[in-house]
Formats: structure tokens, C-alpha cells, sequence
DNA sequence: TCATGAGTAATTGTATGCAATTATACCTGT
DNA sequence: ACAGGTATAATTGCATACAATTACTCATGA
């Protein structure tokens, strides 16, 4: 079996990317090189490579003292979900009239992935099948402008929208409209899947502000 | 005087990110992290360091031999201009809504910055006032995530936009449209700024359209 | 008691060294 | 002459060492 080795600096970037933005580190948490190449175990080389992407996502701030965790206001997750709403329609549409054949089954794999773990009730997992769909639609959009600039605004909401998703009978209302958004993109219609896509994450950005009193 | 002191890192991320955008370094050449270091006269650590960022912002991608540049494709600039098109659309409008007199006074003297520039003819000027009205905008919008978002896909279409904005007499067009954009926020109207920014972006997009004769 | 200053600790920035992987060139055998 | 393999070179990945800056502590003097 090929072993594909991803560099540390690379793993580290998830992991710390993750654990900001799943609140492990909550905001105004100090994190110092030293600290997380102890805790980590690697040297501060491979952690710097990584510290200096989380900044570039403004996902930490350096200062005199360490790096301070940012992540992303209430606020801030609502403006997301403003942009979202434009670009992922853009991203369906492009998708409708790009997507093949065989990338369209890839979809509707995950899209059945998605069904059986709401099925089994294993919400982590469903949340992981509806990460990866919506990313699934960037990358297949046909260009990778689409996925530079949605996949950073998806995984900043992540954060907020564990507690909307996991909690209540919304997975299947989700999964529902995956499943339109699906069926417009497998019949080439763009004008159907920018419109589904839209509704989607506009409904997204709605159970978000019921939960924190924005609009 | 205080003299801030900008890291090797950070020098050497705009520096490149400027050049590969620029063309300095055509799409396709190979940068190695030892001539990097040789030509800048640093050492590989801070040039690693922006080549991740690099990395990040896909304008540059690992091979075996060392980095490959990337930059971005006639289509690609294309689709930034859509999204870009919406995405403004809504930091204009934002900015209308949230900008401060104090603000709205800085984004008045780039204004007339760059009105002046045009009558001196001095182009270089020109584009690089023209580009900080946009950036200004993105800042004053009153979210990160609209900076975030919108400075990378504003970088990367300048390369572009060269070739466009410095021929010919566009400049006072596009001076024109920033006006209106000025005025709309000024006299704090979201609707109307939305407008002419998105007006502005599709002119953009057009005259880019002409020279490179795609959709 | 409080301000001040020196010394010390903590932290980042940069350079360098070494190991591991991958490409290249050359050499040898058929 | 060409295929295959070995040695060498080039390149990255990671660790470590050192320098410089900044924060902190504590003692001392007014």
C-alpha cells in the first residue's frame, strides 16, 4: 500500500484549525509555539508554518505575548452566511453546467452516505457528510476559485452550526434540501441549482439567527 | 521614530505574491526554496514560511522539483469577477450602512488621490489608488470576513485588470464609477451602493471580457 | 508606599544542520 | 546501442541553536 506522507506542518494546520474553530481553544486563548510543539510533540518549525496560515484566515492574531484565538463573531458567522448565499448559488450553477458523470455519482454517494447515517442517528457523522457535500460542489464547479473562497467561509461556520444541526429534527430538512439541490444539478438545470442552493443556505443562516437573536 | 519592524516572512510573502501576480515569474516557472533564498539573500525559514501562504492562496503549488507557479487562468479571473460582483456588492452596501464620518472622509481622499493622479497621468498611481478604494471599502464594510474574502480575489485579478486600466482613456471611467459608489455610501443609501458597485464590478468584468474574449 | 530600573525570563525571528526523499547522470552489461 | 541499476546531486521536511525583542519580577531608593 502507497503511504502518502502529509507533512506535519499540514496536519497541524487541521488539527489546529479544528480545535479553534470547534471552540477546543476559546477565543482570547494564549497559544505560544512552545507550548503547542510541547503538547504536540514536533518542533516549532512545522507549528510556525501553520501559525502563519491560521493568521493569514485571521483565525489568530499574534501579539507581544503569543498568538490570541479569534475566530469568528456571531456577527461575523451572519455576514458569512450573506456571501455564502451569493457564491454557493454561483458555485451550483457552475456545477449544473460543468459536473460529469462520474463526479456526479461521487455526489449522490455522499448524498446516500449522508441518508443512512441520519438513518443509524450518528450526527457527527451526518454533520461530516454535509461538510463534504457542500465541498464536494465547490471543487466540482469547475474552477478553484470557488473552493479557495467557499471552503474557508464553510468551515469558519462550522463552529455555530454544530449546536443548530446536531440538536432538533432539522438533519433530515437538511438533507431534503440537499437532495433538491442534487436532482437540479444531476438534470443540468442552473438556473434551478443556484435557486436551491441559495434556498438552502438561506435557510442555514435562518435556524443560525433564530439561535443567536441576529438578523 | 518608531520604526515598525516588518518580518523576512511577511516581506517576502508580498514580494512574491506581487511578482507571481505581476508575471515577474510567467505560470508554470519553478521557484526552489534554495534560489529563493540565494536571490533574497535570507535563509530558507522565512521563505518557507511565505511559500506555505503561497500555498494557501493556490499561486503556487508543490512538485517534486520544487514550487510550480500557478496563478490564474483567463476563466479563473472570470469567475472571481462574478463572485466578486455579488460579494462587493454586499460590502458596499454594508458600508453604507455602518461607515463613520471619519471613514467616509478617508475614502474621499483616495478619491480625490486618485482624481489627481489621473490628470498628472500617472498611471501606476492610478491603478494603485484605484485598488486601495476597494480595499478601503472591504475594511470599512464592518466584518473581517468581507476583507478576507474579497483583498485575495481582488489580488488576483490585477494582473489582469493591467493590461486593461493603463491602455487607453478608462481611467475616468472608472474614476466615474467610483463616485457614484462614494456618493451612495456617503449619503448612507445600502441600496444604491449595492447598485453601483455591482455596476462597477460588471463594467470590470466587460472590459476584461473584451480583451480576453470569453464570457 | 510607590515609582523606577536592572536583571531575568519568555517569546518570536532567523539561520543552519541533518535526514529523507526524489530526480538525474553516468556507467555497466548484454 | 540501449536498458537497468547505482551513485550522486538536488530538494524538501524537521529540528535545533542563536539572536533580538518584549514582558515580567524584584529589589532599591525617594
Amino acid at each position: 500500500m502507497i503511504h502518502k506522507t502529509i507533512s506535519l506542518a499540514d496536519q497541524i494546520f487541521e488539527r489546529l484549525e479544528s480545535d479553534i474553530l470547534t471552540g477546543v481553544y476559546p477565543i482570547g486563548s494564549l497559544l505560544t509555539e512552545l507550548s503547542l510543539s510541547e503538547d504536540l510533540g514536533v518542533s516549532r518549525t512545522p507549528i510556525r508554518e501553520a501559525i502563519r496560515r491560521l493568521e493569514q484566515e485571521h483565525l489568530v492574531e499574534s501579539s507581544s505575548k503569543g498568538m490570541i484565538v479569534l475566530s469568528i463573531t456571531p456577527n461575523d458567522a451572519m455576514v458569512i452566511y450573506d456571501i455564502r448565499i451569493h457564491v454557493e448559488g454561483l458555485a451550483a450553477r457552475a456545477c449544473a453546467e460543468n459536473i460529469t458523470d462520474e463526479q456526479l455519482a461521487e455526489l449522490k454517494e455522499l448524498l446516500d452516505l449522508q441518508e443512512f447515517y441520519i438513518k443509524k442517528g450518528d450526527s457527527e457523522k451526518v454533520k461530516n457528510a454535509d461538510s463534504q457535500f457542500h465541498r464536494m460542489i465547490y471543487q466540482f464547479a469547475g474552477s478553484p476559485v470557488y473552493y479557495d473562497t467557499l471552503a474557508p467561509l464553510h468551515n469558519k461556520t462550522q463552529k455555530f452550526r454544530k449546536a443548530s444541526v446536531s440538536k432538533s429534527g432539522k438533519a433530515e430538512v437538511s438533507y431534503n434540501e440537499h437532495y433538491e439541490i442534487y436532482r437540479a444539478i444531476a438534470s443540468r438545470d442552473p438556473e434551478k441549482a443556484e435557486q436551491t442552493m441559495k434556498y438552502h443556505v438561506e435557510q442555514a443562516r435562518a435556524r443560525l439567527a433564530e439561535l443567536t437573536d441576529l438578523t
